[in-house]
DNA sequence: CTGAAAGCGCTTACAG
DNA sequence: CTGAAAGCGCTTACAG
């Protein structure tokens, strides 16, 4: 392993020197710069970043926790965010909890130790409480869910508008009796959608009806079980909105089973845009979040946190989303 | 920011004898540790991990590089190689390539940097002149793909018998006319499908055809135009090989689209066994391959190498891959 | 424009 | 069983 000494030497400078070169300093004499850099690319030489980090108490790693890599739409996310790490001379450690609370304390012991120095949580469903905490302590930044009261910046789509531009394609397609699938959990995309939901209604002169809005995570059974859930209540479905387009496909694929009890024609709109809606038959429509945008800016004010750029301004962005018209 | 140096003041020892606590020291007595786990448990004390690394020389960071996110097969690896490193105190980087070749090299930099102890590649479709010297300088896993001559350990299933079980299944249905699309690069699996293809053809009497072995990426447009100019070369097709489920849920596509000449109810066998396959109508009949576990084991044969555990002994491990019927 | 020196926060061989 | 000291490989205020 080369050492700044070793350039040093065979440069016949000091290790600061050396230093100075690798960082830019623009002290250092054309002449010099040009010596030291001929060494540099003749031994290969890489400064040890470990050396750097300890010295300066910044590592330039952030840490990116998601729900799961097994939907396209975080996938989706991480791209994005692995993107705008590489173009800003940072790394990123992705990482999923698969929904297990004890994997989001590994996550943030990555700061307490000080191996990254920000962290951005995506879909974080947690209490106030126990995150409360990091947000004070740490540079954080949310994607998709943002918590109320807290200062704690965000990057997400207008929820409340795509749950209307949704719902309002639906009613105008004349459907009164639109079923709506969310998650299982509290969120602000979910209240911000089911806002969206209402207000379409209610510019429709429909009466919103509590019955018709069910939760189920993304299985095949739980989404079965809350669509018939309805129908037992002796309610009518004539269309379907849904949180994803994981979700949607599991609905297609009841309808063709025979285990959700509704025509293989229905109207059907879900959340994301990933590819799953292009290859479900039919395929679906659906409100295409920008995925990669979301990951990239995530990122961008991470990083301009950490660098106390002009203490960012905007606390929440929104990014646009788009309403697909497919077959469904 | 605590230090060593605090406890050590607090608890009245030194700092060698907080260090001594911290990594299990037998030697400290037990009166001793216990007023220091006291301490550290108070502050709160995490050590700093970059000043650890660069005394120990190690990171306990491995780096995985797959090809992209984008598909659920990769996503399923990366999740399984998370729990891993997870399970043994070690961190992952993950990141994708998106087929770009200067990424791959911000990757290796990680190890130049020493940033990394070691690094895995999924899938990874590259000369060996680019990459034999990082074999010989770094600790390396590869995962899927092999390179012949190389002695780099390697996880995987068996390809050779996955194409033969899948065209096995085909020749069984008493199907004659075998189309098979490949990816578009040569690998080792490919190349071990391709031979397990045979195997199965020529046990079942039928002539092997290099006519309807076609090369295409996941994009509906190559694969079209893979299978189109099949039959514009006057070639039956009975069934369709494919390389993944995502290819195959594009072939189903571009039938439904009638964009490819095919029946619907065509025998199609793909490889991953991801979600894709459960969800596409009709689902699909594929050689699952165990995601989770190539990626955990991975994992684990690369911590053995860099702990330098009994100096590995198989090269090349293969993990049981399984064909589950569905309704192609 | 450049060098000598101190220090980032750990660990470990050595001495006792 | 424990401490003093050296050192991992950098960077930076200070002095010249």
């Amino acid at each position: 392993m080369s050492s700044v000494k070793e350039v040093a030497e065979r440069a016949g400078v000091s290790p600061a020197t050396v230093s100075r070169v690798i960082n830019n300093d623009p002290t250092v004499k054309p002449e010099t710069r040009r010596k030291v850099q001929q060494i540099i690319e003749l031994i290969n030489y890489k400064p040890n970043q470990f050396a750097k980090n300890l010295r300066k108490q910044a590592s330039k790693i952030i840490v990116m926790v998601l729900p799961t890599m097994n939907n396209p739409f975080f996938a989706g996310i991480a791209r994005g965010a692995q993107a705008a790490t590489y173009k800003n001379g940072y790394h990123i450690i992705t990482g999923t909890t698969e929904f297990n609370k004890w994997q989001l304390d590994a996550y943030i012991n990555l700061l307490r130790t000080n191996l990254a120095d920000g962290i951005i949580f995506v879909s974080l469903h947690a209490s106030k409480d126990v995150l409360g905490d990091v947000f004070n302590k740490y540079p954080v930044v949310l994607c998709n869910e943002y918590f109320e009261d807290l200062e704690v910046p965000c990057v997400t789509i207008d929820n409340h508008k795509a749950g209307y531009d949704a719902a309002r394609e639906l009613t105008s397609r004349g459907k009164k009796n639109i079923a709506y699938v969310t998650g299982t959990r509290k969120s602000s995309s979910g209240a911000g959608r089911l806002n969206g939901y209402k207000q379409a209604l209610s510019e429709a002169g429909i009466d919103y009806n509590p019955h018709l809005v069910v939760k189920a995570k993304s299985v095949l059974e739980q989404i079965k079980d809350a669509i018939n859930g309805i129908k037992e209540k002796g309610l009518e479905i004539d269309a379907i909105l849904t949180n994803s387009d994981l979700q949607a496909s599991y609905i297609l694929k009841g309808i063709k089973d025979r285990t959700i009890f509704l025509p293989p024609d229905i109207s059907l709109i879900s959340f994301d845009g990933t590819f799953v809606s292009e290859i479900t038959n039919p395929s679906l429509t659906t409100v295409a979040q920008p995925m990669y945008e979301l990951g990239y800016k995530s990122v961008e004010m991470l990083i301009q946190k950490l660098q106390n750029k002009n203490h960012i301004q905007e606390n929440v962005v929104h990014l646009p989303h788009q309403l697909i018209i497919r077959e469904t």
